[in-house]
DNA sequence: CCAAAAGTGTTGCAACTACACCCATGG
DNA sequence: CCATGGGTGTAGTTGCAACACTTTTGG
């Protein structure tokens, strides 16, 4: 895997990806953000293209290195070009600069236009090992409606990304990707919900669901609990497959 | 407007635009190509980014470079950006500068590394009137299922431009604009057609379009045909988008 | 027994499909 | 009159939403 050396690196110019990471956490949808180094700015995980990379490569790269997370759900939505979205960013950039302790002429290529591309990520969160890079000194998982004012445009960035997700739920299954190996039905409802921003009535969740003919109940069921306990279930990979070729 | 000149311009390294041009003629779906200078090889309409251009501005300039249209109907919907999507294209460019009277390590500008923004575009075909650039010496609108092996993959940036644009049809009443001012109901019907891949009914279509509420129908009618002239429909724009909020 | 989980049955609505049928109009 | 265009009626289907209700099971 590539070089994490972001300065020094072999990059394209004037382009960059961003990831909207999504995670499921205690019922809630939260994006993955990293803090600036000595400052409060925080931002979506992003990096630069290699010259000789894939843009997707580029994608799963940054994925990877933030998360230490590979072969995951990964999708481009939108491609983010207004020379206004670095608009506000300057005095965030000089801030950044200097608790770096560059200078800001020195140091200006956060200041260039840049282009970028977003994807969004879905990760079972309790995977993600969270990795810092050289320009970050905090990360954190934040509710999809309790996120401060980001770098540059990376709040719009979020916003698109969520609509798109919302738009690919059924026909792409993207909700299983936020879960791990194993959940029961009443968490594979939240995060439809979650996604969707509006509670379901459970019977016909549990109809739809079943009736999509790809999912395996596990007979081992939770321990522990008080009263009954709720079946597991796992996704069918291969009958997955088929519910997805055959929606062309 | 801006500079028209591709080669002097003072434009974003390895960031390209290109426009699917579609227009609808003759009942079919075409794809508006320009063919390189002295050669064989077709492309669609594609163009650099400026400096202090925004990437979207950089696509109506293209668009309007090549129609003279403007106000148009443009939606981004993928960036290309495959190392691999340059494979095949040595051969050709080298066809294509000899063919310039370029030698090939003087105008290697062609072979970098391009990462391509994917815009379509829908047009009332009768309004274009076409503008060639320096790269081209002819221009035609193309079956969208009859076109020959393109430049770069530009083939799939259609495959793909089209597959977008069939599922925005609905919401987004994308088929209007690709018809002039005022048309027919089975005009409106052919367009839907020859989108959506497939014969619809003609009752069930014609009770739908009308309970949308989103036409003014014409009283003046066909001059000139035998037997019974259809009514000339008008998109309301007011309904329509009050139609399009309200689909959120 | 109780409480939580899992699942079925039923009703009604809205949208769409297929198709039969009627009216309008220009020649 | 006929051929084409424009439109309604209606029956069947499907998917979904709402909600009542039953069964299962751990303690």
């Amino acid at each position: 895997m590539p070089n994490r050396d972001v300065l020094k690196g072999d990059w394209l110019p004037n382009i960059s990806v961003d990831c909207v990471i999504f995670g499921f956490q205690e019922n809630h949808l939260k994006v993955l953000l990293l803090k600036f180094r000595n400052n409060k700015v925080w931002s979506l995980a992003g990096g630069f293209i290699g010259k000789e990379e894939d843009v997707e490569d580029a994608a799963k790269r940054v994925l990877w290195q933030r998360t230490g997370l590979e072969n995951i759900y990964l999708q481009q939505f939108h491609t983010f070009g207004d020379l206004k979205r670095n608009i506000g960013a300057i005095e965030k950039h000089q801030e950044i600069n200097l608790a770096m302790g560059r200078s800001n002429d020195d140091l200006n290529w956060l200041s260039l236009r840049y282009i970028s591309i977003g994807y969004y990520a879905l990760v079972d969160y309790l995977k993600v090992k969270v990795t810092l890079n050289e320009l970050s000194d905090d990360s954190a998982w934040m509710d999809v409606d309790q996120i401060p004012a980001l770098f540059l445009d990376h709040n719009e960035i979020i916003k698109t990304g969520l609509v798109h997700l919302r738009s690919s739920i059924d026909t792409k299954l993207a909700a299983f990707n936020l879960l791990p190996e194993t959940f029961t039905m009443s968490e594979l409802q939240k995060v439809y919900e979650t996604i969707l921003g509006k509670v379901l009535v459970r019977t016909n969740f549990q109809r739809k669901m079943l009736s999509l003919d790809i999912l395996d109940r596990i007979e081992k069921k939770y321990s522990g609990g008080a009263h009954k306990a709720p079946y597991l279930y796992r996704l069918d990979r291969k009958k997955a497959e088929a519910f997805l070729s055959s929606a062309l």
